[in-house]
DNA sequence: ACTACGGTTGAATCCTGAA
DNA sequence: GTTCAGGATTCAACCGTAG
């Protein structure tokens, strides 16, 4: 398939608000090089709840069927030797493995120490300061760079900037794009938030698929893909 | 029941060199204070556990449901308001979260961090350098001292020095037993390997109920306890 | 560039009361 | 019964500002 072939299926480089189960049917059978996506884990999340008028509101699509529905359409998309990278918090990630099993094969499951947190029950539980990536292999992909360990150190996006609640660190994804996939790639991002997946590719010559049902976090991806264009063509 | 009675049932700090799920028949409902154990998964059970319904012989090789068994065991020898920790790797976790839910409410799940190792596919897989440990509420069970985060790090120990392929450190088990267990307690340890559950209790001053099928890993453990009795005398 | 200090926050958890 | 939604709670770490 030609790109213009290609591009009459689906645009790259865009970020498409609709429901991704929907969008998805227009990417052509295996031909997306990775996947990267951090879908709602159904606990129905609510950041900063103690102020009377809440930062952010619930997420949409949270819950574990439409999680889950997305899963067999992410094997169809990807291309064979591709991986399909999936967060998850230490609750929902025994379900998820299991269901992702169904598809994939999981070869690694990555921690991200991301350090810091501590709500919750104070007396009887500990502070929940990592969340998992499942690493899910359509065929066999290989290791881009030198082989790591499965316990990956980075700081939390600063509270005060963050533009979605669970937002992840630019430097995170650019890592595992970068481990998984090379330059010229194309990765998909099923939920895409406030569109880290994107800016992380920008950042790493990478081009993007995204989908978010959230009106208002697609503007606020599109703000920052505009700013993340104009800082990169600045520094060539 | 009196610590005379206790004895008459099974005595405390002692290695019981037979199958767990016969040894814990003779411990009180409700009368240990912390289960830490480490669960093989490649060990066959006797079949005569199992029920007489031939159906069930099918499963006869399945190494999860017969490991699955001691799990309601573990919940029924445990007081009200302590915790069970069971460690499991990656591969297994997903399925022994959602057996150990049915008896348990987990509240959290511990990264050992332990650094360096792993072998495996070098070209498509990350190298494991972590374990889980499941942690497992009957009841509400404090944790002592400050209240801190779920990725522990913590060095292997020296391969050369192993005693057991699945040795744990000996500081890992007593920040542990430390974390979930009061002076005097009495720990028990379904799959005692090396012995380095009852190590650490000598060390922290817990008692501790072991089991251990393999008569070799028994006459280690015993060896390594004589050995921390006397360090400890002379301590003293 | 540093420290000191006070405000803010956390993919949380429990409890209560309503549906 | 049983699920669901809303409000109160808690502390250590981090951030931003002032000095």
């Amino acid at each position: 398939m030609t790109r213009k072939d290609y591009d009459e299926m689906i645009e790259l480089n865009k970020i498409y608000n609709e429901d991704c189960l929907e969008g998805m049917k227009r990417i052509p059978d295996g031909s997306v090089d990775l996947v990267l996506t951090d879908p709602p884990y159904g606990i129905k999340y609510k950041s900063n709840m103690r102020t009377k008028s809440p930062k952010f509101e619930v997420l949409a699509n949270d819950n574990n069927s439409t999680r889950f529905m997305v899963y067999p359409e992410m094997y169809r998309a990807l291309k064979d030797n591709s991986v399909a990278i999936v967060f998850a918090s230490w609750k929902n990630y025994a379900e998820d493995y299991i269901e992702l099993s169904k598809y994939f094969d999981i070869k690694n499951v990555i921690v991200w120490w991301k350090h810091g947190g501590g709500i919750g029950d104070l007396k009887h539980t500990l502070l929940t300061d990592y969340e998992i990536a499942i690493v899910c292999h359509k065929g066999k992909c290989k290791i881009r760079g030198k082989r790591c360990g499965s316990v990956w150190e980075c700081n939390k996006v600063n509270p005060n900037k963050m533009l979605h609640p669970t937002q992840k660190p630019e430097k995170l994804l650019e890592e595992l794009i970068e481990k998984y996939s090379d330059s010229g790639a194309t990765v998909l991002d099923c939920f895409m938030g406030s569109g880290t997946t994107a800016i992380a590719c920008i950042n790493t010559n990478r081009n993007y698929i995204g989908f978010e049902l959230d009106k208002h976090y697609c503007d606020i991806a599109n703000e920052r893909i505009q700013k993340a264009l104009a800082e990169k063509a600045v520094g060539e």
